[in-house]
DNA sequence: ATTACTGTACTAGCTCACTCATACAGTATG
DNA sequence: CATACTGTATGAGTGAGCTAGTACAGTAAT
């Protein structure tokens, strides 16, 4: 797992976002056990808290479950929801594609080739392993 | 123009957006004037600074040009330009779904389906569930 | 010149979010 | 119990960003 510390986002949404990628990918499977806080954080050279607080989030989330004094492990739905969510995200980023073209007064026809180039340009986008 | 004061979005993006939409759209023509900074931060019932700060971010991008004692105006290729943008931000958009959707594994096939569901559903743009 | 409108510059305050240090709490193992 | 690992809570510090108050500067009509 990268964290890019120059990053206009937060570091434990860089962390949330790569968890939730890894767990929807099926890196992690379910019942299996998350690096711990301060693991993860030796890792990345953050603060353990910052580690919690992503943790934390991807709890309430239901994605997985905190057991004190065990450690964090994958929830039983904790993938499929992963998923879900990722699914849910990629519709929300095309639909406000959508409607931010239709407020500049694109027709469909026009959002749909957008959308062409897009998967044909998304190589472009997975600029995110740095060095 | 509506502002939301309650979003987390800043007043002033929401004033560069709601311009920038506009100007795509046509609702602003090239050599146009466009509303003062005073009287819109009136209307919107904002500090003048705040919409200067916009319509400042405004001029930088090209669109519209200042002239002192005179006002705010469409710069020439204000329109063009804008719509340029509006269709570069949809394309965008579309580029982060698909990326999102390949980190976390899905095929393009599943993909495509997201994009259809968002193109008849627009409206769930204005989810919010998730940080 | 006066007046009333335009945009602009400077600065201060304020809030909010991220991060971190530290200390507390539970579990397993010897 | 002692140790060494887990997660958790609390509060402080820091920095960045947004907003607003006030004063300055240019244009145009009266």
């Amino acid at each position: 797992m990268r964290i890019d510390a120059n990053s206009h986002v937060p570091i434990f949404q860089q962390i949330i976002a790569a968890v939730h990628g890894a767990l929807a990918a099926g890196v992690f499977k379910p019942a299996e056990p998350l690096p711990s806080v301060r693991a993860l954080a030796l890792e990345l050279a953050v603060n353990p808290n910052t580690v919690q607080r992503a943790y934390q989030e991807l709890e309430r989330q239901g994605l997985i479950a905190a057991r004190r004094g065990r450690g964090m492990f994958v929830s039983e739905r904790g993938v499929k929801s992963a998923r879900t969510r990722a699914e849910a995200a990629v519709q929300g980023a095309f639909a406000q594609g959508v409607a931010i073209g239709q407020n500049a007064g694109l027709d469909g026809e026009r959002i749909h080739a957008l959308y062409r180039q897009a998967t044909g340009d998304c190589a472009a986008s997975l600029r995110e392993d740095d060095s």
